[in-house]
DNA sequence: AACTAAACATTAGAAAATCTACTGTATGGA
DNA sequence: TCCATACAGTAGATTTTCTAATGTTTAGTT
């Protein structure tokens, strides 16, 4: 293909879009510009080929001789190329809405809300990739991210799905009747932790407790900490929201709180979002919560 | 043809190329852009689409499942829009170098040369179109003009093909014997004038006479007008050039001289000429000359 | 004949798209 | 490990394209 001699395509587009219409003012309606902006085009047409395409006849136009000609294939490659990216673009639009996010409030937050999501958009199918890995948004690729940040990194102008007090947390049979209320006290205790991250070094640093001796810290894929952590494997540091139902009942037992530390937020592809992918966070949004103490509170 | 929803043609065209290429680099070197170019234009038409249609594979590239299926519709497309401006550019080529010019100039000066620029180039057609009308130059119609203009309007940077005297001209047989040096004398013989122009009167107006009595002036085509005036029908006012050889040799009669006061130049379509009437022009200049006094001297 | 309305033409300046030059990152081969 | 190659990202420059206003021509109307 010689790219190179080819005109202008918005010009070779203007002047089939006029051909089609047999008018200026309508093919400009049609290409949703003014009448100016295609008598320019197609003027800028004639001038690259050195052929006038149209000709003025009192106050309608008639294409040239060569115009027809040059028309009638512009108006064939035009087609093809308009159906095969229409094709794509129902390929693209039945495509499930790809959602990332930490395994923890997969498990913990979303999944619980799912069938409720479902229900009201029955015609959407959502398709979950529950990682800590920082997915690359991409078209094509994630749509939507949760995300998880502490509250020393601010942002402006982002949706908050989920504000909550962080906690460290374990099972009454790994914790109950010990005194823990010294930061230090929890070097003793084994950590469960996601693969890769570093969660329970953080922790004590943040609180400036230097461990004497190495800590005991298990790693495991994110959705097996919750379990874990309930059967009383280690002790973990998550969200409270995640934990509301265990500690209310007095399944899991709270070391320390700091509240309001943690904030999911919503990451998405700011323009061109795909409208599954808006409705998907609209409604996110209107399941965002502040956590904080014991009790839990709508913010919308 | 739904032109809206269109992505735009130029991210398609860069998307199209690369597919073919299978490189961005090759892609970019084809488009005569840079690399960059080519990666940004894609990346807005997986935005827009919303569907990744390249990955990077190491080193190189591999087009996504959807890419596949889109460039080969846009391969196509664009093989068709190609060709079909190819053939036009053909057609174009072959069509005659169109010339615009006075009567005058193409019977007198043009003609006797142009057997001498068919010997040059015999592989150019011309098509003359002798009028003393303001014929539009424009793609696909005229693509050269010699216009005549007096040396009271100058004008820069334009190619002048002749410079002459301006005669009033006349047979020996109507004018010969008679003392015709006032200018005033002239309103009593009869002009012959272009049709639609105004000579005469614009002469007489030069010259500060008012005719005391109606002028008896023959409008008729310009092609008419050189025979009339050699039968004696009348006088005229024309460029010398044209009348070397009757002058030399007696069989007409120079009434009055303005020196270098007639310019014929050229105009033609600035940028996009075609490679013909690029060639046509420039022998035309190479056979400019000023005629002045009785002799004619080459200028080139 | 004069008026009116509809359609295309022209223009300057504004707006938007596109490109370049540069820098960064990843990878395969010497 | 280093180098060369290819793609990615960014800011600012450049080019293209568009709009808004106005002009021109023509067909139909009064």
């Amino acid at each position: 293909m010689d790219w190179l001699h080819l005109p202008p395509m918005n010009a070779l587009r203007a002047f089939s879009a006029v051909a089609e219409a047999g008018s200026y003012t309508v093919a400009a309606e049609r290409l949703n510009v003014t009448q100016a902006a295609v008598s320019q085009q197609v003027k800028s047409l004639e001038k690259h080929l050195g052929v006038a395409l149209v000709s003025r006849r009192g106050r309608s136009i008639e294409l040239t001789e060569p115009g027809i000609i040059l028309a009638r294939e512009l108006g064939i490659g035009f087609e093809i190329i308009g159906r095969g990216v229409e094709r794509l673009a129902e390929h693209a639009a039945h495509r499930p809405v790809q959602v990332t996010m930490s395994p923890a409030f997969a498990v913990e937050w979303l999944l619980p809300r799912m069938a409720e999501f479902q229900r009201q958009h029955p015609e959407i199918t959502l398709m979950l990739n529950p990682t800590s890995e920082l997915v690359q948004i991409r078209p094509g690729g994630i749509d939507v991210a949760i995300r998880y940040r502490d509250r020393r990194m601010p942002r402006k102008e982002e949706d908050t799905v989920l504000v909550s007090d962080m906690v460290v947390i374990g099972a009454p049979s790994l914790v109950g009747g010990q005194d823990l209320r010294d930061p230090a006290s929890l070097t003793k205790l084994p950590w469960l932790q996601e693969l890769g991250t570093n969660e329970a070094a953080d922790w004590f640093t943040y609180h400036g407790v230097v461990p004497a001796e190495p800590l005991t810290i298990n790693h495991m894929p994110g959705n097996l900490i919750m379990t874990a952590v309930r059967r009383g494997d280690g002790i973990t540091y998550s969200a409270r929201a995640f934990f509301e139902e265990d500690l209310s009942s007095g399944r899991m037992i709270e070391l320390f709180s700091e509240p309001l530390f943690g904030v999911y937020y919503i990451q998405t592809q700011a323009e061109f979002q795909r409208p599954e992918a808006k409705v998907f966070v609209n409604w996110l949004i209107s399941q965002s919560q502040v956590v904080s103490a014991h009790s839990s509170q709508k913010l919308i």
